[in-house]
RNA sequence: GGCGCGGUAGCCAAGUGGUAAGGCCGGGCUCUGCAAAAGCCCCAUGCGUCGGUUCAAUUCCGACCCGCGCCUCCA
């Protein structure tokens, strides 16, 4: 059974399979631009992205996965000229941190990762064909415009009747819409070619309508063309980025390539909360992966918490939330290792495939499995595991086998690491020799001593855990 | 105004035309010198409001209320 998934475009769940006669699934996402390290609200959407692959692949699709790389924008010029940067300097640092977190979080990487600088040529070539066919002109001062009304269709995506688009006088951040700023035709049209402009420092390329640089919207389209052609299966983003930025490529790809059919399939997640607020710098409650680390969370407590909602709706982030998420994973780590004893399987032997003849079995987790390929159901199919985890009935060795199997299989899919190491709590001398006192004296049987002994730890910070065969010390 | 999304227990969150998964928290029990951990059990006659359809609606239809997103910065 394939994966159904909703679709933005025509509103339906359908089926994502390659295009017949192809063996590739090929997906496209919008990727970060790095001008700054990337907050959980677009790690949101990564991973929602990821898991949709990671579902693909396990359900036995070959994915092509490409995810750009914006390394070239308002947003990036300006951050390098303050850093006192080169352009290139600045977003290689951006893209390195963005890369580490993103492994960090239990991201696969794509398969293809294009950066905008590098596909200028291409960018170019695409804006040459729009002028050429029609669909964009050149400005006074040498930007190029896309020209919407030579689209007819344009607006399909979001069903927004275009000859009816009332542009407002200012966007959501409240600031003014500089319909006026560039020579445009329209106030619908967008920018594909930029002409350099002093602000820009070095940062121009040559094109045949003169220095300049590529509008934002035209990079994607670009990349999407060189890497997985004028039609692919899938292309995901950030429920933002729906419109204008997903409307303005397909009209762009299509009226270039003169293919239909840009994208077969539009994934759009919804965005995140936090506690309860939209993000944003104003209020501060943008937080970063390192800020949550840094208040002892771990990235894959983050990820939990992340894919926790259905990618459609929008997901309230509260620290409360990652809280929650950390004590289920460590449920989920208890139940994981119970079907491990039960099937005899260490759990090194659980992170990598398990034994030939069961790798393909589900065993009790059929249904979860099945929950998640339904419109990527994240939050149904963990309820699905943890109800296989809590059944009362000791499963056979055999049937553990399988259950071990179709475990690990849902857990890859949904990028869940278990049985992370987690750093070692240096134990300082001074506690550990309370530990020891205290046990020796409830070896003993000499109570009182231990319970005061107990009590001198809590005071330094310290819980002693008894076990049968001896103690854990840790920090409280 | 246009185009969308959503309102389910203390919190988070699935789902279904026949009477509510799961996680967290909380309570109880077992175990334990104590404490914890762990395991087990309990925890929404109710699914924004009001109507309608139906043998039956949280689930379908209509209206309304409330919250949120996008409408050329955004994942």
């Amino acid at each position: 059974m394939p994966v159904f998934l909703h679709d933005t475009m025509s509103r339906e769940k359908r089926p994502l399979l390659p295009k017949p006669g192809r063996e590739i699934y090929g997906m496209y996402c919008c990727g970060p631009t790095v001008y700054g390290p990337a907050h959980i609200g677009n790690f949101r959407t990564f991973t929602v992205q990821d898991v949709l692959r990671r579902t693909l692949e396990v359900g036995g699709l070959k994915v092509k996965h490409v995810r750009n790389i914006t390394d070239v924008d308002d947003k990036t010029i300006r951050g390098a000229q303050a850093a006192g940067q080169t352009l290139g300097d600045f977003t290689k640092k951006w893209t390195e941190k963005f890369h580490a977190d993103c492994k960090a979080l239990g991201l696969l990487a794509p398969h293809v990762e294009p950066s905008a600088v590098v596909h200028i040529p291409q960018q170019v070539a695409m804006i040459k064909a729009l002028v050429d066919r029609g669909h964009a002109y050149v400005a006074k001062d040498g930007s190029v415009y896309f020209k919407v009304c030579s689209c007819p269709d344009y607006g399909k995506l979001n069903h927004i009747d275009f000859s009816k688009l009332e542009t407002q006088t200012e966007n959501s951040a409240g600031e003014a819409n500089d319909a006026d700023e560039y020579e445009r035709e329209s106030a619908s049209d967008f920018a594909l070619w930029k002409s350099r402009k002093p602000e820009d420092g070095a940062n121009f390329w040559p094109s045949p309508w003169g220095e300049g640089r590529p509008g934002w919207h035209i990079e994607c389209s670009a990349m999407s063309l060189a890497h997985l052609g004028a039609t692919f299966d899938l292309h995901g983003g950030g429920i933002d980025l729906c419109f204008p930025h997903h409307e303005n490529e397909i009209a762009q790809s299509e009226c270039a390539t003169g293919v239909k059919g840009f994208a077969a399939h539009w994934f759009h997640s919804a965005h995140l909360m936090v506690e309860g607020e939209k993000m944003s710098k104003s209020k501060g409650n943008l937080y970063t992966l390192d800020e949550l680390v840094a208040k002892g969370f771990s990235p894959m407590e983050v990820r939990y918490t992340l894919i926790s909602g259905h990618y459609r709706s929008s997901l309230n982030f509260t620290m409360k939330g990652v809280d929650d998420s950390r004590s289920a994973l460590a449920k989920l780590e208890r139940g994981a290792d119970r079907l491990l004893a039960a099937a005899g399987f260490t759990r090194a032997e659980f992170a990598a495939p398990v034994a030939q003849e069961v790798q393909t079995s589900w065993g009790r987790f059929a249904k979860a499995w099945e929950v998640l390929q339904d419109d990527l159901n994240i939050p149904g199919c963990l309820g699905q595991v943890f109800t296989v985890l809590a059944e009362k009935d000791e499963p056979s060795a055999e049937q553990a086998r399988q259950d071990v199997s179709g475990l690990a299989k849902i857990l890859f899919a949904l990028g869940l690491e278990l049985f992370v190491v987690k750093a070692e709590v240096a134990i300082p001398a001074d506690v550990a020799d309370l530990g020891a006192r205290r046990w020796a004296a409830k070896q003993s049987k000499d109570f009182a001593a231990a319970d005061q002994l107990r009590k001198d730890l809590a005071t330094l910070g310290w819980t002693m855990l008894d076990r049968k065969d001896g103690y854990d010390l840790k920090k409280s």
